[in-house]
DNA sequence: GATGAATGAGGATTCATTCAT
DNA sequence: GATGAATGAATCCTCATTCAT
């Protein structure tokens, strides 16, 4: 009994495995079913038995492969750092950190069928749901201006993180894991044109 | 002879335009050849002797198509306004009147097809240069704070104009032209945090 | 062992049951042999320790459902009423009696898999076989008409009887049984054009 | 054009042809799209390009294929014989001669799938309405008793007749065309169990 | 005896593209 | 130049049956 449940959480363990490779190697639309399950050793049909279907398969590898992102964000925002630039700061680095650790799961994230099929949407849209209640709380704690739109500037966040984070595991060696972080902390606490010091800069110190 | 070249010339511009319709409405990956060249009125056979294949169609509508933006983000570049803020204004501007203007050319360009197919990704890049080689003049002219890379913050404005656009060009209703164009200036010229009265709103006036 | 034994046979009677139940419901083809299985609170494989497979399944709720038919048909045959007419109201009652108390067998039994397997096709043939004998115990007897085939009537009183019995199983609203059984009495008596009153309502007093 | 028309609709003969050929040769299930487009001289593509699939394709067979028949049934109902025995006579051969004409049709008409499809079902439906409008004339001409249900005995007419039918086009040697339709004539014109000569011999002759 | 995870052959259908007319 | 009938490769998914536990 334990032992079969345990070859059936092994099999699924593997399609997920070797879907992820397959996925982020040649893209969702190009990766066939069938090529999944040989590479995970089983038949096609073991493929449906474990998932409704390929795009089935898709939504579990992201889902369960961003849950350990989720959780992160989460208990940094359930146990915020004292000052504003090291949450920001603490915030860009637990997304490149995670991107760097899961490169194969990014690519999938951003292949074109995730947007297609509203995977990746559902996940973007979690992640801007967090970022607002966020911005919200620190318009009541006047950190943050009032911005024209919390709605719009978590959008914008995002957006930004996410095609950063997708032109990056496509070009790592542009730039390294520090400056990058250094960047994106930037931009975010003070935009594109602030004159002054780094404001992270002194904070990672 | 005449008659026949502008009677051609029609029917591209027919199929251009149908193709626009029919893309933005249904997905690219969804519309069939054949539904295109119906909508225009011809054979399918004739969508082939003006475009290669269904892909060359889909670049000959964005590069069109785009191209009256790209006219206007170099007018700007060319005759830029004295001040930087309203220089970041202007670009916010022209972008998001674009996208008002444009809203079927949008869905297609943000299509996942566009994406798959490398199309969107070239125009992307384009911006990005664009913002790359500004940014890199700004430095110089000490405008902008030597960032840690001019690289990373090029696709950093892209990427997060592009996404706040397609997000708006689907949820139109949220938030006015007006105030988008505000978050997004402020956004760009002081970042997230910044507790100052937003510097466009002066400018503005 | 007997304890054993008894499981088995409960067993078995709960995948007759069930399987009846929605082959009759959802049709045969269409019915999984693991939905069967399930609703009969076992697993697949044990639907395979008692029959065959799927069609064996299928022959056995047919012929078992079928035999007490049969047994009431042989038993009119055996001990024959003293007038034709009473025979043949008999005959037709036993049958719509049958078809109103096992309506979902009747569903099986006419289901296009019965048909496409043959299994319908054998039972048939031993009603049209029984009506074939009869029919020449009668000729002897004079009762009948030296009909040009006895075969060929045998045949279509089997034939008549199936199709209405099907169709009364799907339209049971649009006559009763007794309208049902008075019809088809009449016309296995006198065909469709006898001008006289019908024989059967005498005999029916 | 009128050429290309031309070799289209001899396509779509091409394609009916060899359709009902299989069809009735190794029943509906197991006939393969791509065996009838390959018998038919095309590619399986132009299948689909002439029929929405498979059941398109035998709607199309058995429709066309029946409208012979009904259109033979409509002439004798709007030019009835003077006699009742003559219609009846007539009614069988019409079909008789049919079958007999055709006999690849009915064995598709017959065909499980057919039934499971509702096709032929529509088919039986329209015979048995054909059916049910004579035998309601008939009884205000007083040629027919006041049957306990016209609805139930057209049933069982159109029952009877393609039950014979179907077993006839299998076993064409068990009885001649003659034999035949004087049996089936006699039947619906006194039953199975009158004494007395039958009716349509005299007719016959 | 019972279980249920795994098997894998099998076929319908689509649609971009061509080319004879 | 325009037409549109024909092409056919390519892939998804099902489900009856098995057999190791």
């Amino acid at each position: 009994m334990n032992a079969r449940e345990r070859s059936r959480r092994e099999t699924r363990r593997r399609l997920i495995e070797q879907g992820t490779l397959l996925f982020s190697e040649q893209g969702v639309a190009e990766t066939r079913a069938i090529d999944i399950a040989r590479a995970a050793g089983v038949a096609v049909g073991t493929l449906y038995l474990h998932f409704k279907d390929k795009y089935d398969l898709l939504r579990a590898i992201l889902f369960e492969g961003i849950e350990e992102l989720l959780a992160s964000l989460r208990a940094l925002t359930e146990n915020p750092p004292p000052s504003l630039p090291v949450f920001v700061r603490r915030h860009c680095e637990i997304m490149v950190f995670f991107v760097e650790e899961h490169p194969m799961l990014c690519r999938v994230l951003f292949d074109p069928e995730s947007v297609r099929t509203n995977v990746s949407t559902e996940i973007t849209e979690y992640l801007v749901e967090m970022q607002k209640k966020r911005h919200r709380a620190e318009i009541k704690k006047k950190e943050l201006a009032s911005m024209p739109d919390p709605l719009v500037s978590a959008h914008a966040v995002v957006g930004m993180m996410l095609h950063i984070l997708d032109w990056w595991t496509r070009h790592p060696d542009q730039i390294t894991r520090e400056r990058l972080i250094n960047t994106l902390t930037s931009l975010r606490l003070s935009g594109w044109y602030q004159n002054k010091p780094c404001i992270e800069k002194d904070v990672s110190s």
